[in-house]
DNA sequence: TTTATATACGATAATTTTAGTCGTATTTAT
DNA sequence: ATAAATACGACTAAAATTATCGTATATAAA
């Protein structure tokens, strides 16, 4: 439990990639041999972080990313977001789905808890942890 | 990810009960009915909390848990090992297996955001979050 | 002293989530 | 044209979580 994904995993190891390689663009390929990651899912994640402005994509021979100035200053909040969607340590704190509300005595612990991850991760940048 | 298992949810609501019960023995039967709680996976996790002593159990008839004095002062970090064990966002962390290891550029962030969580859940008692 | 009720605990089955793969389309440098 | 790269949806495999089952032990009460 509390554990993050291979794509929040895989995500950080590229962008600290990126980061240290600058302004030269570096294919998928290149990244997942380097760190003995799998191709196609590496391929997935760059393209949200792409979409997400994190990374900046170049398509054809030569291709590859690069990091744009966004990238140091995002949240692990947002970041986290963008590849697994809304963190909350349970679901009930998004869905509205729960059919045990009514007799829930736990909305303020989870609630307690929740805030002060989500407090802890809008604080911390990809700068900061770097 | 990031998420809390049912195991962690279902010990928060127990404890939460049998606080406000307060030195009522009370049943896994009677708790598992009232919240809509799988009767056999509620009697693992109090067994896994009564030998942790954050609550006492009594056998047969009539019998049951109540918290123990040490319940409210147990932290959350104390509280989620005793469910499920070392609390790592990777396993990495605790675990020597990692093959990647050499090549890994994203230690030092992964121990960052980890020493974060510790420390946020370290400082938080279930009495805390109530 | 038998019976019913409760915890204790290990094994296993079912379900859900996560991880990984595959196929095809699109873009673009050479 | 061709080869190298990203883009994206569908699908499969593996792992983790959740739930169930069976049996043992303790004990209050009839």
């Amino acid at each position: 439990m509390l554990k993050i994904t291979r794509k929040v995993e895989y995500a950080l190891i590229a962008v600290r990639h990126l980061e240290e390689t600058s302004e030269k663009l570096v294919s998928v390929n290149e990244i997942s041999k380097l760190y003995g990651i799998p191709r196609e899912l590496l391929a997935k994640t760059m393209q949200k972080l792409a979409s997400a402005n994190i990374v900046k994509s170049v398509k054809g021979p030569h291709g590859g990313y690069k990091t744009t100035t966004k990238a140091a200053s995002t949240t692990l909040n947002d970041f986290f977001e963008i590849l697994e969607g809304p963190t909350a340590i349970m679901d009930c704190y998004f869905d509205s789905g729960c059919d045990h509300l009514t007799s829930c005595n736990i909305r303020t612990p989870i609630n307690k808890i929740n805030n002060s991850i989500r407090n802890l991760f809008d604080n911390l940048t990809l700068a900061d942890i770097s």
